[in-house]
DNA sequence: TATAGTACTATACTTTAGTATAGTCAATCA
DNA sequence: TGATTGACTATACTAAAGTATAGTACTATA
């Protein structure tokens, strides 16, 4: 085991530090699943309260302005009687694709790894940690 | 605009899933620090809380708990004086590789955008939300 | 016998994320 | 005039994530 150089500390920190501004921005519990309701087409805003099941008016009011301010959601107003305001996902928006992509397959492929390592626990008995020392 | 339909809805679902499995696991203040801090090589508990700047040792041991749990992180109990416990990332866990690229990778092209935008908009003056109708 | 190193755990706390519930404003319709 | 619709905002709360600080069990060395 080999201490960690002052090379490979600030490489660490560049890789770091752009990982969490995406994580930043897709994590939370309602995030992702604005942007995926806006895929098939822009949506009203009662329209989004009911496609994305649970999320309060306060919730998905400030989460549309974090993903405007984050330049993937344009916000159109109609000045039509009622007022209609609609959400629409911008062309930026659109880069997020390998992203959502790889964290979907890799859930999936995850996924499938924990339940065989949970057979193959269960046919050999074996303990995954030992106690304390 | 239409309306959702059923077979997109379960499309939206069937991708929603296992994205937000995949960010279980990332998400956080911790996780990511502490697999990239291991990407260079096996490393014992305080050789971690160093290279991790400002994590306490009930968060490193917390995470390492659930790294291991997800068969990303491998622990190593050496019996000798001083007892000696090693922590090294699983084969399983470099299939993160591009996960993690991904996300750098739009992390670094999140901000040129944003960094862009801020500069057309101090010369354009325009306004980004109008106040509400 | 006292001290120090290693890998933790316990308890209590603060901060951030998310929820519940109600209210506002403008316009139009009945 | 009063009810209704749409897109929100305000206030107050609970729950989850993270922090601070101290303590423990084991063993070896001084």
């Amino acid at each position: 085991m080999k201490k960690t150089t002052e090379k490979e500390h600030s490489a660490c920190t560049g890789i770091l530090k752009p990982v969490r501004d995406s994580l930043d921005i897709l994590s939370g519990k309602w995030k992702l699943p604005i942007i995926i309701a806006l895929t098939f087409g822009e949506k009203r805003f009662t329209e989004i309260t009911q496609e994305v099941q649970g999320i309060t008016d306060r919730m998905l009011s400030k989460e549309l302005r974090d993903l405007e301010l984050n330049g993937l959601v344009r916000r159109n107003i109609q000045d039509s009687y009622p007022v209609k305001v609609t959400y629409a996902l911008t062309e930026h928006s659109k880069t997020l694709r390998p992203v959502i992509n790889s964290l979907k397959n890799w859930g999936i492929m995850h996924k499938e790894k924990l339940k065989q390592e949970c057979r193959e626990f269960k046919s050999a008995g074996k303990k995954t940690r030992s106690p304390v020392a």
